[in-house]
DNA sequence: TTAAAAAAATTTTTT
DNA sequence: ATTTTTTTAA
């Protein structure tokens, strides 16, 4: 521990100001000084509240924390990302916000980008906006813009000076409207309703404050404007406030953040104690010589000046591949060394590759599964972002909120039901003219017949189907209870069972669950009333009152306050033991069919989620299709229903699961056992690797197009690149490809290198080769990419690059084998890993990182797994044909295979003709003849 | 209303 | 190349 650090644990008393340069070790700093509170202070470890950007990276704090403390502490300090922590916030005390019985309640729902797209059509449509004109993506992206910096609509519009802004004004205004009725929050409105409650009662602020004592912020630097007035509101009066942050590390402008935060934190806190760690303890110093190099071309900034005890170290590799397939190879290939050298060494090898979209991704995957290189991918693709699981926690959040309008949209027809545009057209019409959320609305063209009978009847068995689920938590139930009643008031208690006591037991959930009777249209309403999972409502009091509750009036929009209710935790148990005895012998007995249940005891959540796959008939309609793509939906189903179990068993309500669900982030994802991973540069802050890819360092690509034409956005780049490069902890390799493609079209575009890389130093710099180039159609390499369809743009002659050594000549490919004679020969013979034949094409190659244990990946908590597609056989099928094959086909004449796709008799050939073009033929039908 | 086929858009970065 | 949206047919 160096003196800045030791004094970055100790100064706890009144703010604080840390600047970490990358690598200083900062997270060691954070984590010592909890622990130092909480034993040489005395501090009890829940008055600490410390907030990062991740919740992976929470995680691992609170168990550094855990680890110095050695367990001694009952209590734990409070780790959490800002919105996470703003969750918990409202979760219990929004209503505290409500004023005349107006405001949103604690069953508020979580609105992801996806919802908030939703909702700014609707406001499109409503407009009459087409939205070519003004896209919903960008529409959305200015009221975020507005929301983080606490404009409201009014304002925005009167700040409007064209009328593309007044119609955005106008759509903010509806979206916050739909919002409102839909008792839903964005990720935004977290952090602003937060502020809006710590702000408005004095109480609530008073209470926090109080119970949180000393304040530590993480990643200071990408706060944004709420976050900030969170910050001050949280500090108190005592300021115990600790921000950490590096302005050169500033990468998140676009969300908000204001880099004013950090620069002028000493005046917002005039007695500010500010500390600087500029000792790096990661990168060797050509690295970081380097990448300080490149930030230093920005002007805004303080400048300081890292140094490091690790002197020299190898140079920054660069390579220039012909493309992006070979700029993923070679990486693959370095990749392959790399952990091969370093499999006898102490530390665990890992290595990561960096690029700046995430679309770059595939290529690397590719070349890694080619080369049988297990890896993980951060970001990507969401377990939660499955349509099937959405729609399945979109059921959840219609039972945990029926005002909920776009989980309504998105569920009411899937599976198809009957219920279709036009339905659901005149049911948003009529919530909008009498301002209710469209389940009301439904409830109203119920009551009062106002659709077809055929709309009607479909509509009416869905409503039926989200009350007996609200049912199964006792929702009503609770609410009463909720009110004026004690909690565990045991005599209200009976009084509210024992009517539904009457009701039989019918079905428990087996025998129901292989009773459905899809077909005919009247076992449905047979269906509803018997099947309760082991209560009969029937006719009782209780459903009636949370319908007519739910649909007699627009007011009633925000009336259900139920959130008390925890149905799944440990108080539900507890309500049971206060039953008097007679009742507890009742019970005993049901016990002995424990897949029977009491009235008034709320479903679990696995429970809750099996009944809705069932009754929804949504698993009934993914059997019914009997792909292999629903087949696999069923089993992400089936997971998510463990993923319900282990909540269920950690204690965490319906709201926490799905608070979860919402709140994950890629960066999550991240697993330190991994060998190789990939992810975006913005996901990499916070890591360090002993090798690190720098991929795709092209204009217009890093920096990205989008960000060339204004300073500050440039600038930004230049500190992403910075960050990027300071991951590195020995090695770090740029690579770029001098054509790549765009959206997978046949035309690659030429690239001008990053201006980055010509920023840093060359004597920095090691120039890693290029591969040969390639005379046309080869069929390797570059076969795939220009399939000699027009002439190859690398200079046909250095056809074996630069015979420098063996570096240079290396030669990254796709291609197997040479089966055609026609082909040139390019392979250097003996390279270690390239154009094995033995994973090319073989069943057992390796399958990435495989998805087959979603459970462990629950159980890590919001850990995300790429699959990547299962490594593609080479087919020949019948005809042999493959890849550069030539052939004639009687019309077309003479040409090369370019592409094969599927097997057996739907194998599908693309083949380049030389008069006529290229031509994609099913194999079966082409008569094709193998020259 | 639904499903299949054709056309069009997509790729910045994320809580 | 993949995904989303729109059109068309049933």
């Amino acid at each position: 521990m160096n003196p800045q650090q030791q004094e970055g644990i100790r100064s706890v008393d009144g703010p604080v100001l840390l600047l970490a340069g990358a690598g200083s070790g900062k997270t060691r700093v954070i984590t010592h000084r909890i622990a130092y509170l909480i034993q040489e202070r005395g501090v009890p470890a829940d008055a600490i509240l410390a907030v990062t950007f991740t919740n992976k990276a929470a995680k691992e704090m609170a168990e550094r924390v855990d680890k110095i403390l050695g367990h001694s502490s009952l209590t734990k300090p409070v780790l959490a990302t800002f919105h996470s922590f703003c969750v918990r916030v409202l979760r219990r005390d929004i209503e505290a916000l409500r004023t005349g019985g107006v405001g949103l309640t604690k069953t508020f729902a979580i609105y992801d980008e996806t919802d908030q797209q939703a909702v700014v059509k609707q406001a499109l449509k409503r407009l009459a906006i087409d939205d070519k004109s003004l896209k919903p993506r960008v529409a959305l992206g200015r009221i975020s813009w507005a929301k983080n910096h606490m404009i409201d609509p009014q304002e925005y519009f009167l700040a409007s000076t064209n009328p593309m802004e007044e119609k955005i004004a106008h759509i903010f205004e509806i979206y916050r409207k739909e919002l409102f009725k839909a008792n839903a929050l964005d990720f935004d409105d977290l952090l602003l309703e937060t502020v809006r409650l710590l702000k408005s009662s004095g109480e609530t602020r008073e209470r926090y404050n109080r119970r949180y004592k000393y304040l530590l912020i993480d990643e200071y630097q990408d706060t944004n404007r709420p976050q900030y007035e969170l910050m001050k509101l949280l500090a108190g009066p005592d300021a115990n406030v600790c921000v950490v942050g590096d302005e050169d590390q500033s990468i998140y402008s676009w969300r908000g953040a204001d880099i004013k935060n950090i620069l002028e934190f000493e005046k917002d806190f005039p007695d500010t104690k500010t500390i600087r760690l500029e000792q790096n303890y990661r990168s060797t110093q050509i690295i970081l010589e380097g990448a300080g190099a490149v930030v230093a071309q920005n002007t805004q900034r303080k400048g300081k000046n890292l140094f490091t005890t690790r002197e020299g170290g190898s140079l920054i590799g660069y390579y220039e591949a012909p493309d992006g397939e070979n700029e993923a190879l070679f990486i693959a290939d370095r990749i392959q060394r790399y952990l091969r050298e370093a499999g006898g060494q102490a530390d665990l090898p890992r290595c990561a590759v960096l690029y700046r979209t995430n679309s770059q991704s595939r290529l690397v995957e590719e070349a890694l599964r080619r080369y049988q290189i297990q890896y993980h991918m951060v970001g990507g693709f969401s377990f939660y972002d499955r349509a099937e699981v959405k729609d399945i926690l979109s059921y959840l959040k219609l039972v945990q909120n029926v005002h909920d309008s776009v989980a309504l949209g998105r569920v009411v027809n899937s599976p198809p039901r009957g219920i279709g545009k036009t339905t659901m057209e005149t049911l948003e019409r009529m919530a909008l003219s009498s301002s209710m959320s469209t389940w009301n609305a439904m409830g109203r063209a119920l009551e009062d017949k106002l659709l077809p009978p055929r709309a009607l009847q479909a509509l009416g068995s869905f409503r039926r189907l989200i009350e007996d689920a609200r049912a199964m938590l006792g929702t009503g139930f609770a609410e009463k209870l909720a009110g004026d009643l004690a909690p565990y008031d045991s005599t209200s208690l009976l009084s509210e069972t024992e009517g539904d006591a009457e009701a039989d037991v019918s079905f428990g959930f087996g025998e129901a669950n292989s009773e459905p009777e899809p077909e005919d249209a009247t076992s449905n309403a047979s269906f509803d009333t018997s099947f309760n999972f082991g209560f009969d409502f029937g006719p009782s009091e209780e459903i009636s009152t949370i319908a007519a509750e739910n649909s007699s009036d627009s007011d009633a929009a925000h009336g259900i306050d139920s959130a008390n209710f925890n149905p799944f935790a440990p108080v539900v148990l507890k309500r049971s033991a206060d039953i008097t005895n007679e009742r507890a012998a009742e019970i005993k007995m049901e016990d002995e069919k424990p897949a029977f249940r009491r009235p008034g005891d709320a479903a679990t959540l696995p429970e809750l989620i099996k009944f809705l796959n069932d009754r929804s008939g949504y698993i009934r309609a993914l059997e019914e299709e009997a792909t292999p793509e629903s087949f696999s939906r069923i089993e992400n189903l089936k997971e998510l229903a463990n993923a319900a179990q282990d909540a269920q068993e950690r204690g965490e309500t319906l709201h926490e699961f799905l608070d979860h669900a919402a709140l994950v982030s890629d960066a999550d994802s991240y697993s330190e056992e991994a060998k190789v991973t990939l992810m975006t540069l913005h996901a990499a802050k916070g890591l360090e690797f002993p090798l690190v890819f720098l991929s795709g360092m092209e204009e217009g690509l890093f920096p990205h197009s989008r960000t060339l034409s204004d300073p500050t956005g440039l600038e930004e780049e230049r500190r992403l690149c910075y960050v990027g490069m300071t991951r590195a902890m020995d090695t770090l390799i740029m690579t770029r490809a001098r054509y790549r493609r765009r959206y997978g079209s046949d035309m690659p575009e030429s690239s001008i290198a990053s201006r980055f890389l010509e920023e840093v130093p060359s004597r920095l710099v090691e120039d890693l080769g290029s591969p040969p180039a390639r005379p046309q159609f080869s069929g390797s390499d570059y076969g795939s990419a220009y399939g000699g369809a027009y002439a190859t743009p690398y200079p046909k002659a250095n056809r074996f690059g630069r015979p420098s050594g063996e570096e240079n000549a290396r030669h990254y490919s796709y291609e197997d084998e040479d089966q055609s004679g026609d082909r040139v020969q390019t392979r250097p013979s003996g390279l270690p890993g390239v154009n094995n034949r033995a994973g090319y094409g073989s069943k057992t190659a390796a399958p990435g990182q495989s998805m087959d244990n979603i459970a462990s990946f629950f159980a890590a908590r919001g850990q995300k797994v790429s699959r990547p597609k299962l490594e593609v056989q080479e087919q020949t099928g019948k005809t042999g044909l493959r890849q550069g094959s030539r052939v004639r086909h009687p019309k077309y004449g003479e040409g090369t295979v370019f592409r094969r796709e599927g097997d057996g008799d739907d194998a599908k050939i693309t083949v380049q003709f030389q008069q006529h073009g290229v031509k994609k033929l099913v194999e079966k039908f082409a008569q094709l003849e193998r020259l």
